[in-house]
DNA sequence: GGTACTTTTTGAACATGTTCAAAAAGAGTC
DNA sequence: GACTCTTTTTGAACATGTTCAAAAAGTACC
């Protein structure tokens, strides 16, 4: 881990500069000669520690992602209705991602490409993505909403993805105080809590189960249908949704 | 507007090469000077007649969306069940879509840049974003199914909005023939048939409504809660959503 | 056809992300 | 300390999107 201490310093450095610069004056004016020269090392020297300016930007998602998490967890704590559970944690990530708001299109942007290291789908996202998905994974799990056995399993993975359409939302909303976001959420929450509690109901079984059993079957992760689905594609990643 | 026939010769001419290489080898490797060369004119030139990259594969966008709108036509044309009808008018997307698969990730992180021109939100979209729009205008107003009074006014917007995440989604899939997104859109147009049925049942009336109340509270042009909502904002444009 | 004006075109210039060969610094061994 | 070998660092180089002042071409009017 600690290889050269010396290495990990400018390392570190460097992640802090450019952390601070990505929050300050935002993507496309955060150039990678900028940080360098902050950092006092030579342009090359940064591409030596991170592969990509993409690689920097991943440092950022880790920092906002702790943040989401931090102002999440009284939330998570307290317990209650899924609904309430839910517009608490959708809400705190507008409180969370409010500081980037004016450069959040620019990151949306590249964190939408497949191919980028951004990508919350992607491998080098792993550490963000889990902790953003371990918050619904927990929204669920402490719950006193009693939510139908058949959409324990799917429905945490189901809240990262309007998580992520959510944020998307809000890197266009320029109403003030992201009051149209914030609508989004308030509403959206109390939807799934109806939602959950209708699928209890007997009509809706059948609905249910369609969309529960049309999830699994998008995702890539699925069951295969064809048997030959998953198999030897090496440079596929982990999962992935429509947000 | 045929201000000059010189002029709207050499801006043809782009616009065709431009498209024709960002259709062949992409949105990275067609570059302004490469165009611009094989148009035979400068660099500068290119600047002249289009303001940015982004307003070259504008260009494309009008033409993908007309490839689109011309393989959904006879589906419009046939009448019949509003699944069937999504069904058909989705899936022609994916077929009229697929020679820019390669691509499609570049395409979508132009497009999702709040900013950019190319954001199917913006006022230079309008063009191919109405195009795209009437498709679905059309799919409710020739259906045979019976949509609910209530939904009918807002129904093609969020079958649109809809058409926008499966584009989103299509965009991530690897599985071979998009496989995976072809399911999405077999189980997402039934799923929406399904829905509609079960929206003119009591037990749904209240959810149905919920449902799209937040749709309209959270429209850009929405009925505006505390009255200054739209007011003296110029430099917003159209409408936009969460895909 | 010449003169004043606008439209179109050019090519050099700039800052950017990224690459790379070579230099410098470290680490281990005698 | 000198000698290898690896890790780290440098700064110049490349191709990119975009800008801009100036040249060229076109147009309208005398």
């Amino acid at each position: 881990m600690s290889a050269t201490p010396k290495s990990e310093r400018t390392r570190a450095h460097l992640r802090d500069v450019a952390v601070r610069m990505l929050r300050d004056v935002g993507y496309e004016r955060t150039t990678m000669r900028a940080v360098a020269a902050e950092a006092g090392v030579s342009t090359g020297n940064a591409y030596y520690h991170f592969p990509s300016k993409d690689a920097l930007v991943q440092e950022l998602y880790l920092e906002v992602q702790r943040e989401h998490a931090e102002r999440a967890a009284p939330v998570l704590a307290a317990g209650g209705a899924l609904a309430d559970r839910l517009r608490g944690v959708w809400g705190a990530s507008v409180d969370a991602f409010a500081p980037f708001h004016a450069f959040g299109g620019e990151f949306v942007s590249v964190a939408i490409r497949p191919g980028s290291d951004a990508s919350p789908f992607s491998a080098a996202s792993a550490g963000s993505r889990d902790l953003s998905r371990a918050l619904f994974d927990e929204v669920v799990a402490g719950t006193s909403t009693r939510v139908p056995e058949r959409l324990r399993a799917q429905l945490p993975e189901l809240l990262w993805l309007a998580q992520l359409g959510i944020t998307l939302y809000w890197v266009h909303d320029t109403s003030p105080g992201f009051a149209r976001t914030r609508r989004l959420v308030d509403g959206g929450a109390a939807l799934v809590g109806s939602l959950v509690r209708l699928a209890r109901l007997p009509v809706a079984r059948g609905v249910v189960d369609d969309v529960l059993r049309l999830v699994r079957s998008v995702h890539p992760a699925a069951e295969a249908s064809p048997a030959s689905d998953e198999g030897p594609r090496g440079r596929e990643t982990a999962a992935q949704g429509d947000a």
